[in-house]
DNA sequence: TTCCAATTTGTAATTATTACAATTTTATTT
DNA sequence: AAATAAAATTGTAATAATTACAAATTGGAA
């Protein structure tokens, strides 16, 4: 199909060996918007490829990030997210519903100031905590009741 | 002395009942700028209070976060890190050495387009990674030696 | 003082991640 | 193709951060 082959050149691209358990990851990332965490992940393949271990998620995406193929999220503490989008772009956390966006459209952060300081800048995380659209909602709705 | 008053006065600002053990957390905070872990603040205040537990550090530092008492700084895998100072500003994460140093000076980013787009925004974190200056020389110099 | 609620403490439980050795798969050499 | 070596996967055990919880302590109100 083309879609393993895109994710197959994404990772030699990227000097990743495929395997069908990289492929497997790499490809749920790249389908999904959602910023998933390990577990996520491994419970989406866990019931197609039956053998597949933990582990082997969390070998397949240190190794992602080590070769610049994913972005790591540390939003929260219950555990690092991933996207497959590596461009910069920004985040927001609902601390109601849990669920992660994508923030675009936002004004690009400054590099050559922070250099210009020393720093040796390799990334650049932007992210907003609160209140999704939907919560942001129910919460109105709900204190409009009372 | 001069300095505990500081503190009460700060938590009772922000409703928090003064202890001791609370005072010499957010006092620890104050006067440190290094974004400590829990760890990190537990060892230091160890010593001092001899019958402290750990578990009131973290009882205290998530009091602290309800209250708006203090920042949390998600920035990597190793566990939260706290800051007294709850202005939004930079943070820099160096990826050799792990110091996490503050950036002032940075362009502010927009609430209002995002909460036009319906989000309630409550915190906004920006976080640089890659070198500090310290670790960045070593780098180069090391480099010039092959 | 007596009583009650808030706080602290120690330990156990939970969860995310890494370490590691054994097995399986894949590539290379003969 | 068979033998061999290297790489990847797997399962389990270890580590580390955080929370849950009940007992003990503290501090203020009656
Ligand atoms: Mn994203
Ligand atoms: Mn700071
Ligand atoms: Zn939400
Ligand atoms: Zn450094």
């Amino acid at each position: 199909m083309e879609n393993s082959i895109k994710i197959v050149n994404y990772l030699l691209q990227h000097g990743i060996r495929p395997s069908i358990q990289r492929m497997a990851v790499m490809g749920y990332l790249m389908n999904h918007q959602n910023h998933p965490t390990v577990d996520v992940i491994y419970a989406a393949l866990s019931p197609q490829i039956r053998t597949l271990s933990k582990t082997t998620v969390y070998n397949a995406l240190n190794l992602f990030y080590e070769h610049g193929a994913v972005a790591t999220l540390d939003i929260d503490e219950k555990g690092t997210h991933y996207d497959a989008n590596c461009e910069i772009h920004g985040h927001f956390k609902c601390l109601q519903c849990g669920d992660i966006f994508d923030l675009f459209n936002l004004p690009n952060l400054p590099f050559d100031t922070i250099e210009a300081d020393g720093f040796k800048v390799s990334e650049c995380h932007i992210c907003y905590k609160g209140y999704c659209p939907a919560c942001a909602k129910i919460e109105t709705e709900s204190s409009n009741h009372k």
